[in-house]
DNA sequence: GCAATTGCTGATATCGTTGTCAAAGAACAT
DNA sequence: ATGTTCTTTGACAACGATATCAGCAATTGC
């Protein structure tokens, strides 16, 4: 029914083992054979056969991304990030949603490894950061490339992305338009991203020689519910800071509605920051300021590292921080009075 | 290295077909050989390399979901339901973001098919409602759901949701609260459940003899961008609307920002009325009245009716529609003078 | 000029399963 | 006792690729 490899040889009058050798661009072809073997590969359609590579030569041309609930926005701009990158070299995208709470999360991952052979894993946060389980992989030979790990590693391959100095250079965009009462809503504590987003904001101050005020920074869990409710706490302390930044633009957002129900004006009374430019960043009224990361293209750029070192063929990528960008719109304007 | 269904064979003393019947529950094995190689089975700790078996089987144990830019929250349920009934199932999901307007897509996806040797397809709006794509399909006996197609079929199996029946139900709400100058917000015209969801309002709006007003109704595609400019040009006319009916969330929270860059209140001087009980929804303030799909129950249910026809051992599935339920929000009131 | 090296090619084994088919024995009918 | 059917089992081929290794020619070194 379809074509296999020993069609092609008949047709180019070769051995198999040839088409092999120009279907995986060895060496040592004649120019005069392979260009043989490229026309009857082309004239008679032929395509190898994924699985029967895969059971020969332990390679799927699958890769797999697992995640644990990171919001869905960040998970399909990922998503896309690498997809893009699948799409030119051939390779295929599974998903698995990981619990980082199971205990046996590194078996059950190798064992899935080992069951479709799959070549190669792509960790979003927070399983970046479980050390046990970057160990657990390491000693099984699984090649992986994990997005934005606290601490940048030497011993894998990763994209990381500079929280800490955007929520530094973000806090000083801050301070200069005159403000000292800054609110901050810290993410979920499991993520590395969290604490590195306070550290940024709260050297900023201090630098300033601003003390934190610790009744105006609250922690959220990244969600719009938990920025709504850190939201409400801070504005029903006795003196109001005149801005708060929150970790990300779901909180963010959060802290807007909160505001508007309590009728406070935005940014007039109070001005919100937000993290990451969501979708929802432009899109509330006022528009909030917020730090931009090039989530797709660091996805795409892991996505690249991974295929670098599991395919020969393409060249190798080297792990590389991406830089944020400061987006400043309506929700953050200068102090008056 | 890894354990094969040879070693398995001379643990239990059979022959490996014997042991590859019991992976498969084949009949006729009795029940003490069965039980001895399920032993040997445990405890040498064996699983099925799944490429062999598909090389040999022609199955992958794999699904694809199909897709074109819906919007991502949309895509994400979609894509937790199909997973639910995977990890069940022991399937894998694969991506594939297609391009409706690719002359060639119906030939592409059944090379990707072939290739992989995907087992199913999961089809999601638009592509659920392109005719010839399913008929090349059918052609090439490729197995497929297809989640909110326009018109029910009965060829094939789908899932579907009451579109026209929800916004005819809250068109009716609007209506019963004293509302008669209702403005509406299509979404983009190549997706079914535009039409479906346009209808249901005019149809209502008819049978209570009030006029639908082309000035108030107006295009988009779906994105917060054509809510805002449908929603800036409905609101520049000469006499506005007390309601608008945006025919999803998106394009609704557009509207609100418009409303409210303009100084209009919502929703003493407009109210407004989404579709799909997105996030966003609830986000907002004052939060969006809207109609909420079961998306991820109906792509829960799109992968069992796949499953069901690809895979023997899964009970039949059969077509379904769910039902959508009105989320009534601050958005909306009655109609005060 | 002869051995050693290099470049190219093919016969055949192999990956780990499932499919085909035949055989052995039990059960049943005549 | 004999033929027929049914159940259970195994030997071996097959799926469609890649890996090994050997062979043959052409090139190189001395």
């Amino acid at each position: 029914m379809s074509v296999t490899i020993k069609d092609v040889s008949k047709d180019a009058n070769v051995s198999i083992k040839t088409v092999s050798r120009v279907i995986n661009n060895e060496v040592n072809v004649s120019e005069d054979t392979k260009h043989k073997v490229l026309q009857s590969i082309a004239k008679l359609g032929f395509k190898p056969n994924k699985n029967a590579q895969s059971l020969r030569s332990k390679r799927s041309y699958m890769i797999a991304l697992l995640y644990d609930n990171p919001n869905k926005h960040y998970l399909a701009d990922i998503q896309s990030g690498i997809l893009q990158v699948c799409k030119e070299t051939g390779y295929n995208l599974v998903l698995q949603e990981c619990d980082y709470q199971n205990k046996n999360l590194g078996t059950e991952i190798i064992e899935f490894i080992r069951d479709f052979q799959i070549d190669g894993l792509i960790l979003t946060p927070p399983l970046s950061d479980m050390d046990d389980l970057l160990a657990s992989l390491d000693n099984a030979k699984v090649q992986y490339s994990i997005i934005a790990p606290s601490d940048k590693r030497t011993s894998s391959s990763y994209v990381s992305s500079n929280d800490y100095d955007a929520t530094y250079a973000m806090t000083n965009k801050i301070i200069s338009k005159g403000h000292t009462d800054i609110g901050f809503i810290k993410g979920h504590h499991k993520h590395s991203a969290s604490s590195l987003r306070y550290k940024g904001f709260s050297d900023a101050l201090v630098e300033m020689n601003i003390p934190v005020k610790s009744e105006w920074v609250k922690e959220g869990d990244f969600s719009f519910d938990s920025g709504f409710n850190a939201g409400l706490e801070i504005l029903e302390s006795l003196l109001c800071p005149s801005v708060i930044f929150a970790s990300n633009d779901y909180m963010a957002a959060g802290v807007m509605k909160a505001a508007q129900m309590k009728g406070i004006k935005i940014p007039s009374d109070l001005c919100i920051i937000g993290f990451d430019d969501s979708p929802i960043a432009e899109q509330l009224w006022p528009s909030l300021s917020t730090i931009r990361q090039p989530v797709e293209e660091m996805a795409c750029h892991a996505a690249k590292i991974l295929l670098g070192t599991v395919d020969g063929l393409s060249e190798k990528t080297e792990s590389k921080e991406f830089k944020s960008e400061l987006i400043l719109r309506e929700s953050l304007i200068s102090l008056s009075g």
